[in-house]
DNA sequence: GCCAACGTTGGC
DNA sequence: GCCAACGTTGGC
């Protein structure tokens, strides 16, 4: 899941607490398509986007799919994730495109998508390269 | 700040 | 239903 840090940073959804943070502000359909496919308990690694450009630390999903009450035309969905932790060691971009394993990812075919999908494997790679 | 790569909108 | 024009995202 990826946000701008001056808008939603890791640090805020980190004082968000346990009672988490509604993912709220997505105006895109592929990617409300795979917040809808989040599961409760489902784990998410953060990355700011634009500033950074770097895997920063893991939440996750406390409340599956709702309307987006910021949204007016009501097409859209938000998600409540709560923070879990931050990595020891953030990820850059510019690491994760150095691995051939991750090149598949659509952090890196599909820049502009907020949310998406990840394999277990990947999910493992990350994190051993943050440390984790 | 620029611009490539997308997405969306609306006229036809 | 096509596509030109426009708007946005996010890496560089």
């Amino acid at each position: 899941m990826k946000s701008e840090p001056d808008v939603w940073s890791i640090e805020q959804q980190r004082k968000a607490g346990s009672k988490g943070a509604s993912w709220d502000g997505v105006r895109n359909y592929q990617a409300a398509k795979n917040l809808k496919l989040m599961k409760r308990g489902d784990q998410c690694f953060f990355y700011h986007s634009n500033i950074g450009k770097e895997i920063v630390g893991i939440i996750e999903v406390i409340k599956e799919a709702y309307l987006d009450k910021s949204d007016q035309t009501g097409r859209f969905v938000a998600v409540t994730v709560k923070f879990i932790k931050k990595l020891n060691k953030p990820i850059t971009l510019e690491n994760i495109k150095k691995n051939k394993e991750l090149s598949h990812l659509s952090l890196i075919k599909q820049s502009r998508l907020s949310v998406m999908p990840i394999d277990s494997k990947s999910w493992k790679i990350l994190n051993n390269m943050g440390k984790i």
